[in-house]
DNA sequence: AAAATTATTAGAATTATTCCAATTCCGACT
DNA sequence: AGTCGGAATTGGAATAATTCTAATAATTTT
């Protein structure tokens, strides 16, 4: 079974595209992110990526996540005041935001449902993009139609 | 004609739920926010309040805003990295973020519309609040159905 | 392999915010 | 009115997150 995802080449290419070249420290913090999908600080990125590259610097890592948003290889993800964090899920997704934990869990849309939040527009609004910060709490499963899971496989 | 808006009053009585007092700095800071309704940061609060009260500090500014936050008379608002902004809508509103000019202006939603966004939540998951964002441009008023203006009063 | 370009690095600088300790203010009680 | 005590304000120091800078290193081009 070959990987579905064109992860490495399109990571190659999409830099490529930019006239930017594929370094080992790029790959690394890349690499590091599709890992760790806990939308990570710089600092947390930094921590990670040393284990690989103990020489590499914070700066670097700060120009590693700035050149890949760049590319849209990632996205940056900013709720609460506080540091910048990191997401490489680039399909349209919302956030939700325990306050418990403090954890980020990707929501995945329902297709349409972007298009019908941007009809609420004036006409003269044009998005590029909508972002949805869901925040509350994720409690214990639900039971709710399935009564029980036990005599499941 | 009495004023509409019941702001003088739930000013002091929403502090006053919180044990808290209505001193003049609170009062002044609050003003400001409600008067230009452009999400302003800390430091133009700061800015603002000192025309009306000179020896105000920035810290208490700070405190202000923070303290009007926790007596749900404002909120903050946090897109890209950069410092918080308030808010003194307390409506359901999403944001639209202009990128050429960098304003952020209130979009009211339709009545449902957050039960239905929530509603792509699986079921463990309980919002408390959601948040929309909208990034793009706002453009000249777009000619859609009328072919041209020039015939227009 | 020299030149030119691109990338990395450490540390300084900047920005936004919080913390702290010292007053000042205000309301309750004498 | 005078005093006590908690609440609020203040300026400056401290911290956190990020950006900037100038020097070095790596890669590609000539």
């Amino acid at each position: 079974m070959k990987n579905s995802l064109p992860a490495r080449d399109s990571f190659s290419e999409k830099l490529a595209d930019s006239g930017l070249r594929a370094t080992p420290q790029r790959e690394v913090v890349y690499d590091v992110l599709i890992k760790w999908r806990d939308h990570p600080t710089a600092e947390e990125v930094f921590a990670r990526v040393k284990a690989e590259l103990p020489t590499i610097s914070l700066a670097t890592v700060y120009n590693c996540l700035e050149t890949l948003v760049q590319c849209h290889l990632i996205r940056t993800v900013n709720f609460e005041r506080g540091p910048t964090r990191y997401c490489p899920n680039l399909h349209p997704h919302a956030h939700f935001h325990d306050e418990k934990s403090g954890d980020t869990h990707d929501i995945d849309l329902p297709a349409g449902l972007l298009d019908q939040i941007s009809a609420i527009l004036p006409p003269q609004y044009d998005a590029k993009s909508i972002e949805i910060i869901f925040r509350g709490a994720v409690g214990p499963a639900r039971a709710a139609s399935v009564p029980s899971p036990t005599a499941n496989p």
